[in-house]
DNA sequence: GAGTGGTCTAGACCACGGG
DNA sequence: CCGTGGTCTAGACCACTCT
């Protein structure tokens, strides 16, 4: 018997779901939205929920990579399946920073510097920076979790002529409250871009993801008074993390 | 021979991948970048692609799944697997309107209205919309494609009492061209908020995708220079088609 | 009707996480 | 060390598209 679905009577009785994954991904749903499963629970280990439902691995992996897509659970590598906490709401133009806006939701902020370095302005970084080629910048490599679940890693580029000693300070706090106070800078205009994307390479790595999930990139050049460039910012974001809210003039 | 992997003796030969799905990935992923697939082109079928890298079916797939969440390349139901277009770039600031900036980057907008209606405020339209529960509301649903390909739905709410008539118009075209020509609706100023989601439900089956694959979601409320509601809509794209990139003045 | 992706089965071994 | 998810095989039938 190599037949598959077998079980595919599907009689229309009610509800009854045409695709056998569908009906476990309604299943653990419902589990999470009445307060049964909560965020950060984990959920029974895949070869568990095969013998609770009589279906092959591979189904169960297709429910669970669904509600995944859906940010409605996420996975430790070789750990487990956890039920997600609600995202971050990220809004751009409030630019206090990373821990001030999840501070003021409530949530526990925390950061962690991977690397920095001081290198030589290439052609894209010089154009950007309106700087000569070969101009000393700030490299930052950070990344920032929210409730103990790293969220984002950030690789982000600062003029060294307008911060010196930059890498010096403990940048595992607010980079903007370091500009602000010890360099009197502040930001007055951002451009931001940003895409859906998948996370591969070191960004999966740091957030110790499967390479391959789906993410947000998003690009940040933010510019002082004067209109001068103080930082080139990239981020990239789980998918689940986050929710972008901005409240903008038309022009 | 039930073994999986046996041909993993993968002796560090250059860059040999460790995972047989991700050498597949970047070889398609190079034949895109070098224009030996371009943009719309069809993929071989996946047993044809089977059959050239002696891989299981579902390996084959792995692979292309990883594409698809990059961004690389689409699906069609049950036709194939195509290369993607470039993604359109969306200024929520620059607020023309769909065909207009779709058209400025060279590409073919085209709509099509799938419902309308107009139908009582119930109480979260009400508040929106400030105006007493039971207010008569348009409601309309389109879809939106570039250059052929379904990017978006969106259902968007109006208020019936600024705008009678609406419905009688053309909705295949721009809505904001129509505001403004007949009823002197200008947009001063638009609040968004988006979260990466996965597109399921109506939204899949309007955009032909298949259910849970990732989009983005994106609510707008926009205000004419009174301060007064015109417009609330929710819009559900394509995770590869679109770009979003904003200007901004910090507050 | 042929061909395509979509769903599903029933196994296997691997690599890493955590006690 | 054991349990977990990660990778992979080799089949099968189904539902849809396309010509």
């Amino acid at each position: 018997m190599e037949k598959a679905a077998d079980t595919n009577g599907t009689g229309p009785t009610e509800s009854a779901e045409s695709r056998q994954y569908l009906g476990l991904r309604d299943g653990i749903a419902s589990r999470i939205s009445t307060g049964d499963l909560k965020p950060g629970d984990k959920l029974p280990s895949e070869r568990q929920l095969q013998g609770e439902f009589g279906l092959a691995r591979g189904t169960i992996r297709e429910a669970l990579f669904l509600l995944e897509a859906e940010g409605a659970i996420f996975r430790r590598d070789r750990s487990g399946w956890y039920v997600s906490p609600p995202p971050v709401v990220y809004d751009p133009t409030r630019w206090e920073g990373f821990m001030s806006y999840v501070e003021a939701q409530g949530r526990v902020p925390t950061t962690f510097t991977i690397s920095t370095a001081t290198i030589p302005a290439d052609p894209l970084l010089s154009d950007i920076f309106s700087r000569p080629l070969g101009a000393p910048l700030h490299h930052i490599r950070r990344l920032r979790s929210v409730d103990g679940r790293a969220v984002l890693v950030e690789k982000l580029v600062v003029d060294a002529a307008i911060t010196p000693g930059l890498l010096d300070f403990d940048l595992n706090t607010s980079l903007t409250a370091i500009l602000k106070r010890n360099f009197g800078i502040t930001v007055a205009r951002n451009q931001i871009s940003m895409q859906p994307c998948a996370l591969t390479g070191d960004e999966a790595v740091d957030l110790r993801q499967k390479s391959g999930l789906p993410g947000l990139a998003l690009q940040r050049v933010s510019y002082d008074g004067h209109g001068r460039v103080v930082e080139y910012d990239h981020e990239y974001w789980r998918h689940d993390a986050v929710q972008i809210t901005v409240d903008l003039r038309v022009r």
